[in-house]
DNA sequence: GGCGAAATGAACGAACCAGTACATTCTGCA
DNA sequence: TGCAGAATGTACTGGTTCGTTCATTTCGCC
């Protein structure tokens, strides 16, 4: 059942949901069709599964960045970093997360742990925010789901639109070198936007 | 036939490619399914042309953004403001992009047209980076088309992401105030990694 | 008016695909 | 051992959907 999930992930993250088909989900586990209907009830439900496996899987890696004992500059730096390291190397979580934006983020709307997972991301950056603004490092007034949405934009977009945007400028972003540069250039722009 | 693509433009942006129906797109002109194969031979005909004629209106759209008569910075925020609007406004475009990009551009690697219109938007950014660092406002160094991407990132996202971060930060950012706070953080992000 | 080409309508075919019916076999437990 | 419920295999169905066939009409032009 574990073995459908994972196979099942990749299909999805590939073609979306309208673009799977459980036939072939099937014929790539060591099961049947028959036991995905069997464990998953319909193609929605086992689309909703890998959904909410996939959003889990990544709050539980977020959780463990050890940010409090460095500066909240360093702490900053360190946080999209990984960011941008985490979205790079997880490009099946974020194909799915494009293709539930396709469909308006109506399975997502569904799930019911989607409510207990919004905060780790935020509470890291709020935490690191509000000590550089005590040490009179940041500005005041920024909002922490803000600069959030910014570094998810920057490090989301990266690989999300890696296809159309190397096609029509040619900067072929998979090389390293350019991966690095791009790196260094997002994690410089948001700090450059919090500091004072 | 103008007909046709208008409608097919928002059933692909909506549905995607392989959620798309020919049918339906059939049954929301004034034409016939029969008329469709008659002009774009097949669904993925029909797509490439919604596809390129999707980029050639952006295209056209950009190339009329008067910015060599502003000073560097006002410029730089006249069209991150600008291209901030503009994907807001145009979420089928977005849509469509996001699609093109979950079968990895696949089709727009077929296009001609596309090889034409890579350098609109680039040359605006480079003409009016290349003032500020003669006149010693922005720091050397930089290039377009990092600048670019960082610009389309935030604004992409912005459109794209909106379900899904939505519904994670309840943050509705669907109300104005809350997108007119979001774009003016992005304006001056940018405008802070460029300057000096 | 007449002719060739472009445009159009109605119905159909064949493949595809989510989901099921029915029968059977395991497994844990008393 | 026997039994209840969980797990599984096979083959099928019903609906959907891309694309086509065949026949007809309209249009540009001489």
């Amino acid at each position: 059942m574990a073995g459908i999930l994972e196979v099942a992930t990749a299909e999805f993250a590939n073609k979306g949901l309208s673009g799977a088909r459980i036939d072939e989900i099937a014929a790539a586990t060591r099961t049947s069709k028959r036991m995905i209907y069997y464990y998953f009830g319909s193609k929605e439900g086992l689309y909703l599964a890998v959904l909410e496996e996939s959003y889990r899987r990544m709050r539980s890696i977020e959780a463990d960045l050890q940010l409090s004992d460095l500066s909240p500059e360093a702490a900053l730096r360190r946080l999209v970093e990984f960011t941008f390291d985490h979205h790079f190397g997880n490009q099946d979580y974020i194909r799915l997360v494009m293709s539930e934006n396709m469909q308006r983020g109506e399975y997502l709307a569904q799930s019911k742990i989607i409510q207990e997972l919004n905060v780790t991301a935020i509470e890291a950056i709020r935490q690191l925010y509000d000590r550089g603004v005590a040490q009179g490092l940041f500005r005041a007034g920024l909002d922490a789901i803000d600069i959030h949405a910014s570094i998810s934009a920057l490090t989301f977009f990266n690989v999300s639109n890696q296809h159309t945007f190397g096609l029509i400028f040619k900067h072929d972003p998979a090389t390293d070198a350019a991966r690095a540069l791009r790196r260094s250039n997002i994690v410089e722009m948001i700090v450059r936007f919090v500091k004072r």
